[in-house]
DNA sequence: CTGTTAGCGCATTCAC
DNA sequence: GTGAATGCGCTAACAG
């Protein structure tokens, strides 16, 4: 390994001198500046970033904590906190905690022995706090993203989960029902209960009834459990079962639309479905579920922007917060076709 | 900070003792090794990774470097090079190099300074030679996977992309083509070199002539010009125009695909299209696309495997070469409707 | 403008 | 079974 001697040996100057050089601090005359520098490039010398981290406490590593890399709303996440943390000259961690607190926990742990410089996290769920709290006890800044959590001064990138929930029921009131059932994530995390509350609220605004019956939890993984919500609806009374889901994020609604299908339920003419996060058009054919598409990539590219501020202290003392509106694309799985 | 020398005072030993109970090394009474858990536990020490790596050369980081995770085939490479490296108790650091070779060269020196463990990489393309040589030189263990790179002596994970090729072209020929074109991405990466070999290939073994201006270059990258490619061939005369095309790569089939409907050409019947990876399906019907689909999770968790192998010491000395298989998923982008 | 000294937190080496 | 000294590669603080 070349080190900074063997540089100052070769260029008879000393290591500090050398390291003045590197960093481009103090004031070095233009000709020893050369002659170091010619010296680096042909011994092909790289500093020695943990030499720097115990000096500096600072590692230029940035961490991204989110459930799963596999879902394309985290995707677009990791790509947008990506770019934005190399264009600062930081590199990124990836972290999927896979919606589990412990796993969480096992890794901030050992985010916090590497030393990073910053998290930007999408917590878990509620219990993540304490998790957080653990990074606030070691001084490393952190930023929210998509989930909030109470009482947790901090920048944060949220979605609108009101707005765009109430815009979601609106319109499949709009479209005529009156029985809309919702298929939500845990209510351990704030975007599950934001988005429940507004659509209970959207249906009382609206002079419809809340039925506890059409409520139900599902996660936010792959393998989510919605056929067994959808097969209890429709075991519901006629008068009751639904005639719309609104399914809270993309596997659930991407799910629920697959089980529809193959139980010959006719998607929208049986049962409409709206769908909270889009998912990126692979196919060659029209996308067909509505949803609610994020701006996912400004999630992470703006979260590490606010992350880098804070690190860098050009951020301003008070904690911001930034919502992201999301855009509503009426598709198939909820227009009723006339005829 | 927590340092060991508070556990030490603390726990009235000196700090070697802690250290070696941290790292279950030497030996110690059980009476000391319960007292120095106890203080590390309230205390809530965490050793300080900086200063172990400076003298042990080793960072418990390991890296994947990709061309793009949002590339739905790299994405479950992520996943399963996370998986597998948090399983042995390592972290993962993400580097997309955007197909670009300086790029993944400033990412090299990044990780060289960082000192990771060891790289799990998809290399941008043949001249990523350079770039990878650099991590030999530091004495940086790496795997290759997806794009094999000649006179590189090292672990590798790859496609059967001859086996592959020739079973999607031979199916294109049992359908009756006989113009079959290809759109394909570099020739500078080897993948691409390799499917386009066994194309040609294929056809002259079933007697079929290989026509030039059949054969195209685009990118991998999602914003490709595969329009212009198939404009070309829709000008060319009627004898000469393809009635189905190759794509090497899902975004590169799914533009097509695109591309064709857009204007007015029915796929299959006019034009079929067969494509070389798989894309998630996250429709609520059918996948549409013949696609040769890839186990990308194992690249990435194979590859993972063999380089923690490597840098354990734990792997044979000689290079090994996995060689994965994909599976044909014949469906209706190339099947002649019977009438 | 340049060099010397000291120390970041930890583990290796050698004593006891 | 335990401790003291030393150094990993680098830079802050000071001296010249």
């Amino acid at each position: 390994m070349v080190t900074i001697y063997d540089i100052a040996k070769k260029a008879n100057v000393s290591a500090m001198t050398v390291s003045r050089v590197i960093n481009n601090s103090g004031s070095i005359s233009q000709k020893t500046k050369e002659k170091v520098e010619a010296i680096i490039n042909e011994l092909g010398y790289i500093p020695n970033s943990s030499a720097r981290s115990l000096i500096s406490k600072k590692t230029k590593i940035l961490s991204l904590m989110i459930t799963d890399i596999s879902n394309p709303f985290f995707t677009s996440v990791a790509r947008g906190a990506e770019d934005k943390a190399m264009q600062m000259g930081y590199q990124l961690m990836l972290c999927n905690s896979d919606e589990n607190i412990e796993k969480e926990s096992k890794y901030i742990d050992m985010l916090i022995s590497t030393g990073t410089d910053g998290v930007l996290i999408a917590p878990a769920n509620d219990s993540s706090k304490k998790n957080i709290r653990k990074l606030t006890k070691f001084n490393i800044p952190f930023v929210l993203i998509d989930r909030h959590i109470k009482d947790l001064d901090c920048d944060q990138v949220l979605s609108d989960n009101e707005t765009t929930t109430r815009r979601l029921i609106e319109h499949l009131i709009n479209q005529g029902h009156k029985k809309i059932a919702i298929i939500n994530a845990p209510l351990d995390v704030a975007t599950a209960r934001e988005r429940q509350q507004a659509y209970c609220d959207t249906l009382k605004l609206h002079g419809l009834e809340v039925n506890e019956n059409l409520i139900h939890q599902s996660n936010f993984l792959q393998d989510n459990d919605v056929s067994e919500a959808i097969k209890k609806m429709m075991e519901l009374p006629e008068t009751e079962r639904p005639t719309a889901i609104f399914a809270t994020s993309n596997f659930i609604g991407i799910d629920a639309v697959k089980f529809l299908k193959e139980n010959k339920k006719n998607v929208p003419e049986d049962v409409a479905v709206v769908c909270y996060d889009g998912v990126p058009n692979y196919t060659g054919s029209e996308p067909f579920i509505t949803a609610a598409e994020q701006p996912s990539y400004n999630f992470g590219y703006l979260g590490m922007q606010m992350l880098i501020e804070r690190i860098e202290n050009t951020a301003p003392k008070m904690p911001r917060k930034i919502v992201l509106p999301a855009e509503i694309h009426v598709r198939k799985s909820s227009i009723q076709l006339l005829d």
